[in-house]
DNA sequence: AGCGGTCAAATTGTATACGATTATTTGCGC
DNA sequence: GCGCAAATAATCGTATACAATTTGACCGCT
């Protein structure tokens, strides 16, 4: 969630104990592809990145493990999640089931100034496509996200955004795994037809671009087993 | 989950780490409301009533924490989830986005054995409600929650199941906190409903009887404040 | 050389210790 | 007696220390 999605309409408490600042770093990281699937995430390294003690560390990376986006493997460590090809049918089934009420929702909802608000997130977005360079690829990754996250702010339910959260977070490590084309985001402009369904009040159009969106997404992936990386995720211990 | 449910679907490991045990332990004690919303969860009274340090248990409860159950206030304490009436609806509104999607997938995949698992639930459910007694009330909180947890892991989306099993045991500590009605699941026998609408493959008949069912838990509360026992008494010490 | 076992290094699991913050009680003046 | 301030107690935030487990290596044996 980027700093203008946050100041639309989350609810966070000002002062943020140094756990949560370390776990967002690196939740971060990991969604901006800067830690690939797999990589270890020592407790002592991570205490010493941070210059903090293996306490806090260890309770950013059991925060992290909540999430699904770190797997930690009692007596052996922690690591960046390796989804599986099964695990990521899973996160894009499970958005497929939510986001047309999510959206349907936020529709019902939404006032002008969100409308702005999502009208502005596009342009940066395809601002960010147009550029080059692997800065831009992520922070384009981290737009598109944005898309969902700031309907499913919109949308007032904190419980369904925080899911939301967690399955766009998921989808990054996918797409970082299995996605071939280049493009992240789908090559056509899937999010401003959405928004311009929902401006039209046309709701179930706009859900049947959001299922087509999610679909082409997944529709990039090759889930495929890729072996010879993670032979422990291959027997899926 | 209780035992059935379990060895039919379920994914654990063997070997569970002391916090998540005690984790466990308050969440039970939470779903199954022998903890009242509200009730303080100092750090050191649990690492005591569990015979482990304040490190456990302070692991226990932050987990308990991202699931919603407690809500950990910044150098004040943890205590038991005391939900405002907006988070309650926030809640059924959630359950009425996704418990349909997890009924249609679930309808789809669902085996003759699974039917008869559920049919089981039922019967046991039915038995519990004819009892008399606290701890039969207590047994029939969790068969009632059983019975959408067990809809979600037919689903075969493992994801989806998580988030269910936060939503359920979230709406107990709701229903807890501003049910009226002595029946905590309704006095009907809806559950069976959906279950037949399920075997009849009527799937939309049968969604609809889900949200109807999750409109009559809703219609049953009553949106005002109460207040809590104690820590001790609750693990019967 | 190949195989098996024992030991050492590294890493996690858990407990304890200390400083910081908040709640409570005491004591004083009014 | 009542209200307010300072001391006291309780609790949380973080760091460090020790125990348990795993991993890899070294060494002797077949």
């Amino acid at each position: 969630m980027n700093s203008a999605a946050n100041a639309l309409l989350t609810t966070d408490e000002p002062a943020e104990t140094g756990a949560q600042q370390i776990r967002d770093a690196i939740r971060d990281a990991i969604v901006e592809r800067r830690l690939s699937p797999g990589t270890k995430l020592s407790e002592s390294d991570v205490g010493n990145l941070f210059n903090v003690s293996r306490t806090l560390a260890r309770a950013a990376l059991q925060a992290l493990s909540y999430e699904g986006l770190v797997s930690v493997e009692k007596n052996r460590g922690a690591f960046v999640a390796y989804p599986s090809p099964d695990e990521a049918r899973q996160i894009f089934a499970a958005r497929r089931l939510i986001e047309p009420g999510i959206l349907r929702e936020a529709a019902a909802r939404i006032t002008t100034s969100e409308i702005q608000h999502l009208r502005q997130l596009l342009l940066e977005e395809s601002r960010l496509i147009s550029e080059r360079g692997q800065t831009a690829r992520r922070a384009e990754i981290k737009a598109s996200g944005d898309f969902h996250l700031t309907l499913a702010a919109i949308s007032g339910n904190t419980i369904m955004q925080r899911f939301m959260e967690e399955l766009v977070a998921r989808s990054s490590l996918v797409i970082a795994l299995y996605g071939q084309s280049t493009i992240s985001s789908c090559g056509h402009n899937e999010h401003g037809d959405i928004v311009s369904a929902i401006e039209a009040k046309d709701l179930d159009h706009a859900c049947h671009l959001m299922l087509h969106h999610i679909a082409h997404i997944e529709a990039d992936l090759d889930l495929r087993e890729r072996k010879g990386q993670g032979l422990k995720e291959a027997f899926d211990l």
